[in-house]
DNA sequence: ATAGGGTTAG
């Protein structure tokens, strides 16, 4: 028996080919009206059944419709809407399309780019629609070449111009790492959006260049067109946290406060990270203490944090308190718990943590684990311990691991071992030229002064060069950066007087500088005027000069400080009755009165 | 004739 409905709505398909105008496109209207309001799969295989039975699904933009709605739909199913695509006969660029968002969004990426194919086959011209998303598997894959095949035939079609293109192609290089080509295309942009700007920023913060991240953000305030948005502002905040640039840091806070409504945990941790980073622990602290919702990574974070400022006991108190609150710490949260003992000498807890993280937690050792354990069994002295753990090792031990036992050994002196690190790290062959420096000074200790030349003979032999150092330090919110020994950066007027008028002032607390340091044959005199120009020193000079009287010093490094720039920061901080903050890559040294928050222990 | 680009924490 045939329904109602369908006596009402079936017209037999020779009067819609013949006459065009009886309502067809109302009906088909209707269909897609039908088909869009579908909540589910289940809604969707009655309409698409409806428009079989009105005879409506040979119309081919109905039957795109089901395919696109299909396809991106939360409940739908690309395997249904291919089965709806493979029955029109001559889909539309709509169609097309919307199969290949689907595959996109189903992160099905190398479907979408042959959907693509097979419409240049089927002799379907591509439009401006197509290639924002095509460009967008390419980025995810990531394909640099399909993506300048992509970039030239977009070009080629005359989309050159396109917002939508330009914006999905600096994504697509900067996914790629192509980050120049990024730049390219947003120089040569004649409109930009907010879209433009957050995928330049974004390809940055990626790469690590939080430097030209602030820069474009920077240029980003002047234009028209800004509008501070969560996600751009959030990787502000992550470049001040690696620049150590507080003062933006608290700006940028304060635009978040200003624009959002409320800030949610994924903010209110970047900004906590941030201020912990930045040196102020309290701060961070503060935050942390308000925030509603917490979860695994805000407790990860400030852990770490206060592991980093030297307060291992809080930093385990706090890991005790997320487990009560039943939240399940992950590897980065045991980084810091190790890390906390290794830095506080907690040996014995240490080890304890160390075992109940897999069996408890059933987290995996990461060689940044190990590393920690290391670290915590050399700085008490346990070298044979720290050498056992990492032959037993259950993972391939990196330069890391050797490194930190190199340097446990330099410490308390032990050749023998220090010799063996040593030799595992020049067969790893990573280059580095500090572990030479470290041994060097090892031998230098123990007076092996011919086994000093021969490393120092090495080191020169396979022309190794120290990682540059440089030194960070913000000032009126702009963050500057110097490098040891350079004189070039415009803002050097006056920082050598302001060296001279320091080491006058420091001969007096008895510092005599310790060229030891220094392994470049050269000569005595000219050891010294290196040594006064490293990286830090140029930094604190700078920012002595620039701020005012008692106004505490913050500067951030790449790498660990010499003995000889942690002596003199100590002594600076007495003499000039400042507070300086020194990060490296992974403590913070609190110099205050002529002492340092690290004990001592900076190596 | 329908639609689209960027996007966040250690």
């Amino acid at each position: 028996m045939t329904s109602v409905l369908q006596n009402h709505f079936l017209i037999p398909l020779e009067d819609f080919t013949q006459n065009p105008d009886c309502n067809f496109r109302g009906r088909e209207q209707e269909c897609v009206s039908l088909i869009k309001k579908c909540k589910n799969l289940e809604e969707f295989k009655q309409a698409h059944a409806q428009t079989l039975k009105l005879g409506m699904f040979w119309s081919s933009f109905v039957a795109s419709n089901l395919v696109a709605t299909c396809a991106l739909s939360n409940w739908g199913s690309m395997d249904y809407a291919c089965s709806i695509f493979r029955q029109i006969e001559e889909p539309s660029s709509f169609a097309f399309n919307h199969m290949i968002r689907g595959h996109v969004k189903d992160m099905n990426l190398e479907q979408a780019l042959q959907v693509f194919d097979e419409m240049l086959e089927c002799g379907v011209v591509p439009d401006n629609f197509t290639y924002p998303t095509l460009l967008k598997a390419c980025a995810n894959l990531p394909a640099l070449k399909e993506g300048k095949q992509v970039h030239g035939h977009s070009f080629k079609l005359g989309f050159g111009d396109d917002l939508f293109v330009q914006n999905s192609l600096i994504n697509m290089y900067g996914k790629c790492g192509e980050i120049s080509l990024s730049c390219a295309v947003f120089d040569k942009m004649v409109q930009r959006s907010v879209a433009s700007w957050s995928a330049l920023i974004a390809a940055h913060a990626s790469l690590g260049m939080w430097g030209k991240c602030l820069e474009i953000f920077r240029g980003m305030s002047s234009e028209e067109c800004w509008r501070a948005e969560e996600s751009i502002l959030v990787n502000v905040v992550s470049a001040c946290t690696h620049l150590g640039a507080l003062d933006l840091g608290r700006c940028t806070h304060g635009s978040l406060l200003r624009t959002m409504s409320g800030l949610n945990v994924v903010v209110e941790t970047s900004l906590m990270d941030m201020y912990v980073k930045c040196g102020s622990l309290n701060k961070g602290l503060f935050l942390f203490q308000r925030m509603i919702e917490k979860n695994q990574m805000s407790y990860g974070v400030m852990i770490s944090g206060l592991a980093m400022h030297g307060q291992g006991p809080e930093a385990l108190k706090l890991f005790d308190e997320m487990l009560e609150q039943g939240l399940k710490p992950d590897d980065v949260a045991y980084v810091g718990v190790l890390s906390a003992c290794s830095h506080a000498g907690l040996v014995e807890e240490g080890l304890k943590y160390f075992g109940r993280m897999k069996l408890e937690h059933g987290v995996i050792s990461t060689v940044q684990h190990y590393g920690c354990m290391v670290d915590l069994l050399g700085r008490v002295g346990k070298l044979k311990e720290a050498y056992e753990l990492i032959k037993n090792i259950s993972i391939e031990p990196n330069e890391v691991l050797w490194r930190t036992l190199l340097n446990a050994c330099r410490v308390h002196q032990n050749v023998e071992i220090g010799e063996v690190a040593a030799r595992e790290l020049s067969l790893l062959d990573s280059g580095n030229a500090g572990d030479y420096v470290v041994l060097s000074n090892l031998y230098a200790q123990s007076h092996s002064w011919r086994d000093v030349a021969k490393t120092r003979k090495e080191m020169m032999c396979k022309g190794l060069i120290q990682t540059p150092g440089f030194s960070l330090v913000e000032m009126k919110r702009k963050v500057y950066r110097f490098v040891s020994q350079d004189v070039s950066f415009p803002k050097c007027d006056g920082i050598y007087e302001m060296i001279h008028q320091m080491e006058w002032q420091l001969k007096f607390e008895g510092y005599s500088p310790d060229t030891s340091v220094v392994l470049h044959d050269v000569d005595e005199e000219e050891k010294r005027r290196r040594l006064s120009s490293h990286s830090q020193k140029l930094a604190i000079a700078f920012a002595l000069i620039h701020s005012s009287q008692g106004s505490p010093v913050r500067i951030v490094r790449n790498v660990r400080m010499c003995s000889d720039c942690h002596i003199y920061t100590k002594l600076i901080s007495s003499i000039y009755d400042r507070e300086i903050t020194v990060r490296d890559r992974n403590q913070f040294h609190h110099f205050k009165d002529g002492t340092c928050s690290c004990r001592d222990c900076y190596q």
